[in-house]
DNA sequence: TGCACGATCTCG
DNA sequence: GAGATCGTGCAT
């Protein structure tokens, strides 16, 4: 299977999250041996709006990457302790994302992060060209069910119970 | 320049 | 149920 093209991240996070799953997660190691995982879980984060989004603060900093163009690499520290792996969709100025949650039964977005030995470097890349890290197409799945996303009841009733958080029910 | 907190996990 | 552990965003 090839790398999924820049027309797959183009779309919204809400669409593209279920559409993740199944696919193959491709992970090249520095002495150069390769890991591929089968993404299990997703989660969708819908942009400047979506109060639970991180760019709903605005373009910072941290939410920069979010505003380029889907197929990039969006990395963060959480607790001090996780790095948080996420992929860039929607267009330009579009900040959307979308939270790896699981990889094959590795599930949990700190344990994906820990796994695949993610931190700052990779915040930015992108996953159409680079040499570490990438995805590549698989069979759509359709066999998965919803439920709310984790850890943001500060973004109030509205954003907090969207079922935005995709499960493979198996792999 | 300082401070509170977070898209988490593990251990007890 | 609490501690580990630190970059970020916003207040001072």
């Amino acid at each position: 299977m090839s790398r999924l093209s820049l027309e797959f991240y183009l779309n919204d996070a809400v669409t593209v999250a279920p559409k993740l799953l199944g696919k193959t997660l491709v992970r090249v190691w520095d002495d150069g041996t390769i890991s591929r995982y089968c993404i299990s879980e997703t989660e969708a984060y819908l942009g400047e709006i979506d109060k639970a989004c991180h760019a709903s603060k605005g373009r910072t900093t941290r939410t920069e990457v979010m505003f380029a163009e889907g197929g990039c690499v969006y990395v963060y520290l959480i607790y001090g302790m996780y790095w948080m792996l996420n992929v860039v969709t929607g267009h330009e100025n579009e900040p959307q994302a979308i939270l790896i949650r699981g990889i094959n039964n590795i599930v949990g977005s700190g344990k994906v992060g820990r796994e695949l030995k993610m931190d700052k470097s990779f915040y930015g890349e992108s996953f159409l060209t680079s040499n570490r890290i990438w995805i590549e197409d698989a069979p759509e799945i359709l066999d998965f069910k919803t439920a709310p996303r984790v850890g943001i009841d500060y973004a109030g009733e509205e954003w907090r119970d969207k079922p935005w958080r995709f499960i493979l029910n198996r792999y």
